[in-house]
Order: C-alpha cells, then structure tokens, then sequence
DNA sequence: ACGGGTACTTGATGCACTCAAGCTAATGGG
DNA sequence: CCCATTAGCTTGAGTGCATCAAGTACCCGT
C-alpha cells in the first residue's frame, strides 16, 4: 500500500466527530448536555462572571444566562453578586459541581485513549504539525 | 523553548472547534445552518433515502425529515417516492442545490487554508499520525 | 390475505442559540 | 450633585437541531 486511502481532510473530520461524540458522551455520563460540561469545564476556584464565560464559550451572554440556570437548578452551581461591582454575577462550582466535573473528566477518554496510542516522539511531531494547522488563519 | 506551551490536548481542542466554526462559516455564507450543509453535501448524483441520510448523519430518521422539508422548502432539494419501493423517499440535489452546495464547499476555506501551510511530507507524516488516532477505538 | 417488519412522518418536548428590549448599577461630564 | 450614558445581566420571543413515541403506508413471507 503506497499511502493511505483515507485523504486527510476526512481524516480532519472523523477526529472533530470523534472528538465531539467523545465529549458529548462523557457530558452525558454525568447528566449534562456538551454545552452545560463546557461551562463547568470553565470555571475557575475564584468563579467567573457571566461575561467573562461568555466570551470564553464564544456565545451570547443571554445563552450562559440560561445555562448557568440549568447547572444551578441542578445544585452545581452558584451565583452571587459581586461584592465590588453589584452588576456583576459571580459563578463559582458547588461541591456536587466539582464531582460532576471531575466525572466528566474522568470519563472523557479521548485524550487519554487516542493520544495514549502514540510516543512521545510521535505526540511531539503532532503538535508541532497541529502548531503549524493552529497559527492565527489572517 | 524547549517545547510547545500549549499541550496536544489543548491544541486538539482548538482543531475542533476551528473546522467547526469553519464550515458553519461556510454553510451560513450560502444561507444554510451547519446541518444543513451537511445534508447537502452527503448528497449523490442518484439521490439518497431517507434512511441512508440518516446513517450518515449519524441521527434520527425524523430529524433527516425535518433537515430534508427545511431543504426542500428552499428549492435546494427534491424529494421523491422510490419506484421499486414507495415506502422510500429518494432526496435528490436540484441545480439550485447544486450551486449553493458549490459555494459552500468553496468557501469552506479550511482544509485547503490550513493544510496548506504544510508541506506534502508534512501531511503525509499528519496523515499517518492520525490513522493511529483514528483506528477504531475498542 | 394476514401479520410482522420496514421506511418515513407527525407531534410533543427539550436544549442551544440569537436578537431585541428591559432593568439595575456604575461612571463621567456639566 | 445630577443626569445621561454605558456596562452587565436578564427576559421574552423566535428558530433550529435533536430525540422519542405513535402513527401511516408499504413490502414480504407464509
């Protein structure tokens, strides 16, 4: 066999699915959608505030509103004004939040397992070549 | 440096989400969500069933009717009962569907922007690195 | 022709996401 | 000090994706 059959666009597109359904699966592990396991994922010991994780999750500031009402109505949650600047919401992770997170860590295997497959040789090569794919597109 | 600063699942996760805003980029050029540009493209000169649609997709029969009336409502797509079976539906690309399937993979800059800063002993080595990244996960 | 399986649709529901409008709190100019 | 402006967040309305349960139409073997 000369070269691969596979051409290396739909490789591209079968490790984004691969990747997506690996997150997705562990999110739902714990009982959350991808989108709620990103925020989770976010936070930070000090907490975040709205907007700041809206611009981290890339979306509007009205999605995280809805979000971080989900996560706290499911106890993972908390959100509180800040002390110095009252129009800002502080959220930070409850107790039960960092298990959940912690779980979806856990189970988010593609990392471990796929990457896992390869020497350090071979992860280094990788991300040069992904450093490469990666540098600002303008 | 000694090495790269962002770690290889970091850089993985950055891969993801450029192809993916990438290609909702290009969908949403030619007036199409995400999905829907998928659809689009998994489409062949002879048609596709509903159901093959689906197994592509990797999702419900009913979300592909849904997908295919949204298509269809934009004369992007035609549907049709199968003469040899008329349960099946054949979902067929009109010449409208046709060009805007064009724009969207034209403007779908990614593979070719991206992949292009590397060299043809560059993909190669990228290729094979991730074949071992893809081969099936059990 | 009858019963079971197949292919698709319909209806209901939930979540993610976006935009416009609103509200409260901070801020800066007069 | 007051008022207009701006910043941060929420609310409400609307859309699309996605899934499930139930229904319809059709095929096929007996």
């Amino acid at each position: 066999m000369p070269d691969s059959p596979v051409p290396l666009d739909r490789q591209l597109w079968d490790l984004v699915y691969a990747h997506d359904a690996a997150w997705d699966r562990a999110a739902r592990t714990a009982g959350l959608s991808a989108a709620q396991a990103c925020l989770l994922d976010a936070l930070t010991d000090g907490g975040r505030s709205m907007g700041e994780l809206a611009e981290l999750l890339l979306c509007d500031a009205s999605n995280v509103t809805q979000l971080v009402a989900r996560l706290e109505a499911g106890g993972l949650v908390a959100r509180r004004a800040d002390a110095d600047d009252r129009r800002v919401k502080r959220v930070t992770i409850t107790p039960a939040g960092r298990r959940v997170r912690r779980a979806v860590r856990r189970a988010f295997d593609f990392a471990d397992e796929r990457l896992g497959r390869l020497t350090e040789a071979e992860r280094l090569r990788l991300s040069g070549l992904l450093g490469k794919l990666l540098a600002p597109p303008s």
